[in-house]
RNA sequence: CGCGGGGUGGAGCAGUCUGGAAGCUCGUCGGGCUCAUAACCCGAAGGUCGGAGGUUCAAAUCCUCCCCCCGCUACCA
């Protein structure tokens, strides 16, 4: 095969804070088959991915979990690479920035960078949350302290901390941007950090953090571990044995710079403006791309626990298998835009695809090939027992289907340069159809029916053979296992890309298997449901118990403020015990409501007027989520009424009406026992 | 005027940068075929490309204004 040169690929690293879920999966599925494909293609492939260990957030999930983060880490991160290796990624390490080599490298790095002036001692103060790993600036803050992004509290927090000149190497990177238009793909990502980030100018970043303690320590500067950025971008040269002291690996000059790092669009930033101006300081080359793929979304939705939505890789290859999970994600996710994941999409899929065009279209040939051949095909190039007309005929048929086999790879090289894996593989499944309609064209079992004409027939059921042993040659990047198989039981083998451009490169006989096995067998969508509920519900109460864990964990921290929690299960956050005297001060009563109407500058609020004795009071209240304005109407509520009044949304509310709220978040209103007629303004005690 | 992403035949999307016959997959309907996994092949119906203006010989594509949906944000007493 010729020598294409070298071919480095990275994804990002994963957070070991949890279970990667199939979005996250579907980057390193993704990673591979260009990999793969990069490989079969002649280039020298060296393919890393790994995991992210350190952090304040791992720290305290240690903690919780009882264990040391160490030991938390490493369970996790095997978690992960069982994940990857369930998915049957290739990839030639799987780096950790707990790894020793990667450790030693990281404060050596840090040491070059301090005594050249880039990194500098300073200070660091603000709001800060832990379970962000952030701080927030107060306009970010929201009321009662709480952070943006989770709602979890946020603490006053002031800290030494060592900075990042940016500024110093912004112009250089805004150069490098402009002059290499392929750097950041897809472009619209480049805009935004040139728009956002680098035209405005760059704020130096914090590079060490002292508030905990597990992270990569700094060597000269007791008490500080290197933060997460730092840490974790410098895996894509210290996995390759990068040495900031010049004593680098060969591995590190033969394969850097990257030629691609494959990220998730959320971390564009990181990649695209800290990681160069890192590499520049190190008088580092820098990675040819970047490219910040979309994210697979459950159903138009981000994927989160809370919403029981999530979907795992290894519950998809459960019930799929590896090459279908392969298939789906690589297929379905668009170059630009989110993706999207449901249980009947995959279902959809694999039986328009895998089962009816590919897995179909083998069955058959290998049938016929049997039957009216004993298995045996050849491209005898014998027109024998057909008429004139009907040769001619044959022979427009056969070339026009060899010049699409044989343009096939030339349209799916183009597409994998440009990273569009899904038009590549549409690409490829245009010659597994071309190959049914063929099928059609040249009817094989009217020419079994004519001893004459067997020449011929053995010559379509080769070409088909043929035909489809090429297609799933490209195809094997992509879906490895079903690749072989298929080859195996057609009596060919994968070829090389360098073949794909000919017909008939590998000989002019073949004997396919007489005992098929169905590739792709066609899914009954209710039955997969049946599975995918038994899967749901594991999966929520999983969530549940974590939750609560979650929830537990912040009241320890946080002493026993009022939190709306998101627990799954009524496990509920103890309050600080009351006197007879405080609860009495609260005033309970029945309401009836009379009126009752959606507000409209909200999506989430309702209106009510309330019958409380001889008074009708105004409350607006969260649960247009579950109740209608018409069904409020009528209603007999349980309501605290001697609460300050309050504005929300414009509008004045006297009061709250009482609910119930389910693990799910759902609410119930509390209203007097059925049957027991109590009038509006009754006391509540 | 909070930020961002969208609105293209029943569903999901491509096409928009670089104007030039509206395309793909699924579904529906009709036909063909019987080698095959009720699969495969052919054909048809179905869209004023969110709306209104404008530029142009020509607009899904460029410009202006408006409407709607989805994230994030905020209200959630």
């Amino acid at each position: 095969m010729q020598d294409k040169g070298k071919y480095y690929i990275t994804t990002a690293i994963a957070y070991t804070s949890g279970k990667p879920h199939i979005g996250n999966t579907y980057e390193i599925i993704l990673a591979d088959c260009i990999a793969r494909y990069k490989r079969a293609d002649g280039f020298d492939v060296r393919f890393m991915t790994g995991s992210d260990e350190h952090g304040q957030k791992i720290e305290s999930r240690a903690a919780r979990a009882g264990k040391s983060p160490k030991a938390f880490v490493d369970e996790v991160a095997g978690e992960i690479k069982r994940l990857w290796d369930l998915v049957g990624t290739s990839y030639d390490r799987f780096i950790r920035t707990t790894d020793p080599d990667h450790e030693r490298q990281i404060q050596k790095i840090f040491k070059k960078l301090y005594d050249q002036g880039d990194i500098y001692l300073g200070h660091y103060s603000g709001m800060y949350c832990q379970e962000c790993e952030a701080f927030y600036t107060p306009s970010q803050i929201e009321e009662e302290g709480k952070c943006p992004v989770c709602g979890s509290l946020v603490h006053e927090a002031q800290e030494d901390a060592y900075f990042f000149r940016m500024k110093k190497y912004a112009d250089r990177l805004i150069e490098h941007i402009n002059t290499h238009p392929e750097f950041i793909q897809p472009v619209s990502r480049k805009n935004e950090m040139m728009n956002n980030f680098l035209l405005p100018g760059l704020q130096d970043l914090c590079v060490s953090r002292s508030s905990f303690t597990w992270g990569i320590p700094v060597d000269f500067a007791p008490g500080h571990v290197v933060y997460v950025w730092l840490d974790a971008l410098s895996n894509y040269i210290t996995g390759l044995g990068y040495d900031a002291d010049g004593n680098s690996d060969p591995l590190f000059d033969k394969y850097w710079p990257a030629d691609l790092h494959l990220i998730g669009k959320d971390i564009v930033r990181f990649h695209t403006i800290y990681w160069p101006i890192f590499l520049m300081a190190l008088g580092v080359e820098l990675p040819k791309q970047v490219f910040g793929h979309p994210w697979l979304l459950q159903g138009g939705e981000k994927m989160s626990k809370t919403k029981g939505n999530v979907i795992y890789a290894d519950d998809l290859v459960d019930i799929f298998g590896v090459d279908a999970v392969r298939y789906f994600v690589v297929h379905e996710m668009p170059y630009e835009n989110d993706g999207v994941i449901t249980w009947e999409l995959v279902v959809e899929r694999i039986n328009s695809d895998l089962a009816n065009t590919l897995g179909n279209l083998v069955n058959r040939t290998i049938a016929m090939s049997n039957k009216y051949l004993g298995g045996t095909v050849k491209d005898t190039g014998s027109f024998a027992g057909l008429t004139d007309e009907e040769a001619a005929k044959a022979k427009a048929f056969d070339e026009d289907l060899k010049a699409l086999v044989t343009a096939a790879y030339g349209k799916v090289e183009k597409k994998m340069d440009e990273i569009r894996a899904a038009d590549a593989l549409t690409e490829i499944f245009t010659v597994f159809k071309r190959l049914n309609k063929y099928i059609d064209e040249t009817e094989p079992w009217i020419l079994g029916r004519d001893e004459a004409k067997k020449e011929r027939l053995s010559t379509v059921l080769y070409n088909l053979v043929e035909g489809i042993t090429m297609g799933v040659s490209l195809l094997a990047p992509f879906m490895p296992e079903t690749a072989e198989k298929t080859v195996n039981m057609l009596g060919t083998s994968i070829r090389d890309f360098e073949t794909l451009g000919s017909f008939g490169a590998d000989g002019g006989e073949f004997h396919v298997t007489d005992k098929p096995e169905i590739l792709f067998a066609r899914l009954d969508t209710k039955e997969v449901m049946k599975k995918v509920e038994v899967i749901m519900e594991k999966q929520r109460a999983a969530a549940a118990a974590e939750a609560a864990a979650d929830a537990a964990e912040a009241a320890a921290k946080d002493g026993a403020v009022e939190e709306k929690t998101e627990e799954a299960v009524p496990e509920v956050e103890k309050k600080p015990e009351v006197s007879i005297d405080d609860f009495a001060r609260c005033q309970f009563q029945v309401g009836e409501i009379i009126a009752c109407e959606a507000v409209k500058k909200s999506k989430k609020l309702l209106c009510s007027q309330v019958k409380i004795g001889s008074e009708v009071r105004q409350i607006v209240s969260g649960i247009r989520k579950y109740y209608t304005p018409e069904e409020m109407v009528g209603k007999k509520v349980m309501v605290i009424t001697n609460l300050k009044p309050a504005k929300l949304a414009g509008l004045m509310s006297e009061g709250m009406i009482l609910c119930a709220e389910a693990p799910d978040g759902s609410l119930a209103l509390m209203t007097p026992e059925a049957g027991k007629d109590i009038p509006a303004g009754s006391e509540i005690g």
